[in-house]
DNA sequence: TTGTGACTTGTAGTCCGTG
DNA sequence: GCACGGACTACAAGTCACA
C-alpha cells in the first residue's frame, strides 16, 4: 500500500530534520493528530496535502519518491 | 498548483500510450468523467487514486514525478 | 471522444481530549 | 513526544445528463 510507504518515508525525513511530529505539523500548518496518522500510514492523503509535507521536508516530489523504499 | 501539473503529465503519458481517456479509464477501473477531471487538473486527487493511474501508465512514482515539468 | 456542472456519499481533515 | 479516540466539518470520490 502506497500510503504506508509514504508514511515511513515522511517519518525518516522528519526525524533527519530533528523535528517532532508536533513541531513539523505546526511548521507546515497541518493538524498534529492528522499528520501523525499520515506518518502511521493510515490515511489516503490528497496530493495537495502531500505537497505541503514534501515542501516542509524541503524536497521535490521527485526526490521524495526516488528515495522511497519499495 | 500541483494537481494541474499532474494532470498535464498524465495526459501526455496517456497519449503516448495511444489510448483515449475512456479506454485508459476502463483499463484502470476508473470512471471516465472522473479521470477527465483529474487530467484537466480540477481534482485534488488522493494518493491511492494517483497510484492507480501511475500503475496504468506503467511507471514508478519516481519516474512519473521526475519527468514532470515545474 | 472529451469537458463540465450538479449532485450524494464516504472519508479526509480538524479540534478536543486521554494514557 | 507519541498513539489513540470521539465528535464534528470540509471536501474527495464517484456517478449522471448533456454539450
Amino acid at each position: 500500500m502506497i500510503q504506508q510507504k509514504i508514511g515511513v518515508r515522511i517519518k525518516e525525513l522528519r526525524i533527519s530534520l530533528g523535528l517532532s511530529q508536533e513541531k513539523f505539523a505546526l511548521k507546515i500548518g497541518m493538524d498534529r493528530t492528522y499528520f501523525a496518522s499520515v506518518e502511521a500510514g493510515k490515511r489516503n492523503i490528497s496530493i495537495n496535502n502531500l505537497e505541503k509535507i514534501i515542501n516542509g521536508l524541503e524536497l521535490s516530489f521527485s526526490d521524495f519518491f526516488s528515495g522511497m523504499e519499495d
